[in-house]
DNA sequence: GCAATGACGCTCT
DNA sequence: CAGAGCGCCATTG
């Protein structure tokens, strides 16, 4: 495994539950910016036992960007609704909601009212 | 080592 | 708001 997935997986591994990331926003927390292609390539060579929530990363629009002939955009979405992710008619998850921000970037930080319940982690 | 590929993002229309 | 076009760069054959 290379160093560059290393550094994916690692920031993935951090997204909590009941929240999602995209592409480009781990791509650049990973050090790699505009990698943002590198990171679904990284995913997608993933294995189960990584233990790396990939499905908790989406495009910068919020919708599943996974090929449909895999049959993983169905999976990835009922893992996120699981999680308490809503998505709407077209398949996309409102992005204001439910993206995750890694540290506190103003006095606002409101606390988003999670569908599962519990709004800390 | 070169050419093609891809779980993307941004800008323009 | 939605679709098309172009740029992006590590990985693969």
């Amino acid at each position: 495994m290379s160093d560059t997935y290393s550094r994916i997986y690692a920031v993935v591994r951090r997204i909590p539950r009941g929240r999602v990331s995209t592409y480009g926003e781990v791509a650049r927390l990973a050090g790699l910016p505009g990698c943002a292609r590198q990171i679904g390539y990284a995913l997608h060579a993933l294995a189960d036992e990584d233990n790396v929530p990939w499905q908790r990363v989406v495009n910068a629009r919020g919708e599943i960007s996974l090929p449909r002939d895999a049959g993983l955009d169905s999976l990835q979405r009922q893992m996120l609704e699981g999680e308490g992710i809503e998505f709407d008619a077209r398949g996309r998850l409102d992005l204001k909601r439910f993206v995750w921000r890694p540290r506190r970037t103003g006095p606002i930080q409101a606390r988003l009212p999670l569908p599962g319940g519990r709004g800390s982690d």
